[in-house]
DNA sequence: ATATTGTTTGACTAATATTGACTTTCATTA
DNA sequence: TAATGAAAGTCAATATTAGTCAAACAATAT
């Protein structure tokens, strides 16, 4: 999988670094510079793709001597990843984001492969194939809050 | 046997390459420009050529840097079971049937139990919560269609 | 011949990425 | 304390892709 664009390249930048530590400080700027782009596209990066679902923190300052820190969640026992991510779903969420709640219960060893690819499946645009974006969203939400709920009892 | 149409071309200029890489990524844009047709075209070749019964998986990306990507997957021998199933399913099926359906597939060892317990999660009449039964049935109909076309692919 | 099925095309839609002007926050200095 | 400057944040405009859908057209089957 290459990268193709300056968003997967910042982002595979980060992640790099954070596959050796726990969080790291970058100033926006820096970074910004470093990749010839401009700053606010750090933002646009940190949104899009380190966000809870993900596994990650995001803080930061302004002003003199700002930062923006991004660390990863370390979660004491599961039940803490899946109440989070319960509250992240709410009532409705969009197919992007459903495959990222999906992806981290993966990453978190909560699915195997399998299992999550079968999710996935049941939360696909092309399944549920609603019209209204809506309900759509709605009921992916349902379905994901429930799984969730499974999650949390043995087998 | 002959290519007759351009949609025939495009889909064995795809297989060649495949045949020696377990996917690629094409950008619709090219490959459109490549064999001087519109862009959905590309569309309409991967939706009737690249399809999971015919062994396929096909991600996209829209936005800067997007792509097309297909990978060839392993299809299991028998499928039989799937195709009684699917047909068994139709565009409609109750609670109680899609229960029945998913325990085949458990006895069948197409599905663990933990597997077959999530997708009962997902088509369970508290999750999808629809007042008109109709609708409901129909969701779940789709739900397992798309589960039992999954399952067609050993992964 | 006609009906059915498959193909081609392009206008419209949706998702994602990039950019930059403007705003907010914070530390330091006058 | 007020003013200044140095960060980061927000948001909307624009650019860059891919997806959808239905009408027109072509090929095949009845």
């Amino acid at each position: 999988m290459q990268n193709r664009n300056i968003s997967d390249i910042i982002e595979h930048y980060l992640k790099d670094i954070l596959a050796d530590s726990q969080q790291i400080e970058i100033k926006r700027s820096e970074v910004a510079e470093h990749f010839n782009c401009v700053p606010s596209q750090i933002n646009y990066v940190i949104k899009t793709r380190f966000t809870i679902p993900n596994g990650y923190i995001v803080q930061s300052k302004r002003g003199g001597g700002g930062y923006i820190r991004i660390a990863k969640i370390n979660l004491i026992d599961d039940t803490d990843i899946l109440d989070e991510l319960t509250a992240y779903i709410g009532s409705s969420i969009s197919a992007t984001r459903g495959f990222q709640v999906v992806q981290s219960l993966y990453e978190e060893k909560l699915l195997t492969q399998k299992e999550a690819n079968l999710i996935l499946t049941t939360i696909d645009r092309g399944t549920l194939a609603f019209s209204e974006k809506k309900l759509e969203d709605a009921v992916r939400a349902r379905i994901l809050i429930n799984i969730l709920e499974r999650l949390r009892c043995a087998d």
